[in-house]
DNA sequence: GTTTATGCAAATTCTTTGCAATACT
DNA sequence: AGTATTGCAAAGAATTTGCATAAAC
């Protein structure tokens, strides 16, 4: 089980309240949030820009991954296999357009693609978007 | 060869300056724009809030589709196949991070992928990223 | 005790809305 | 002439920066 304690330490950060909630936010909800997102959830426990400069900060040191989306304001997620300076996140991501949340589908394989010749590819993101399992049911 | 009133005649659109030189400026840059991209190109020709009411009708209109991007700010470009309402823009984009600009590359076939049980996807996006055949060379 | 992170204030950029004036058919 | 689009003003979000204070090691 990944505590927000852990994921500090490994990557030699100082443990602080405001680091802890953010990471925390990240693991109670288990979809991609925002700043705004964040923003809201941590309003008692910490400023708005404090957030912002978390959010640099575990992007940087591969805590967090951003999270492709349509809708203009950058979507995070927790890292799985991330290191400082170069993610790893050769993942799906799934965006229900019924209850709004985005996932990570870690388990998927990316699919295999073939480039022009020339093109050479660091990183690469997927983002479907439809109707998850969960709001289908209802 | 694709003309701005060609597109706006066949979506039973207004032909007017502003709809014109946002077109044109999609189709004189190739790659994709962002509304502060397209502030500056048009700054002499046309309102800020009207570019953004462009995009948005664009948008509805099947003339323009987003393109995923890992910066915020939202960027767009011409559709290729797209009918009112619905988006048939199942194509690659790269995004090269010398220039920094992002193209759709639309001769390369998506992939396919198997979803999760539940899962009805309705939109795919892809993003890649790396280094272009133009910035590799130099 | 030293260093690093946080909070607050303020500025900047991005986006949206209302309404009167203008341009298009 | 009639309708849809634009420009301007202004408000509301989202994001960034500087500096003094507070927290972590």
């Amino acid at each position: 089980m990944v505590s927000a304690e852990n994921i500090l330490g490994e990557k030699k950060l100082r443990i602080t309240q405001s680091r802890k909630a953010v990471i925390d936010s990240f693991i109670a909800n288990r979809h991609a949030l925002s700043q705004p997102d964040l923003e809201k959830l941590l309003e008692n426990s910490c400023d708005r820009v404090t957030i912002y400069r978390i959010l640099d900060s575990f992007l940087q040191h591969g805590i967090l991954h951003k999270v492709p989306d349509l809708e203009g304001t950058q979507k995070y997620a927790l890292c799985d296999s991330c290191s400082d300076h170069h993610h790893h996140d050769e993942h799906l991501h799934f965006k229900c357009t019924v209850c709004g949340h985005t996932e990570c589908l870690d388990e998927i394989p990316m699919p295999q693609i073939n480039l022009p010749e020339g093109y050479q590819v660091d990183e690469w993101n997927m983002l479907l978007q439809g109707i998850c399992g969960d709001c289908e049911k209802s």
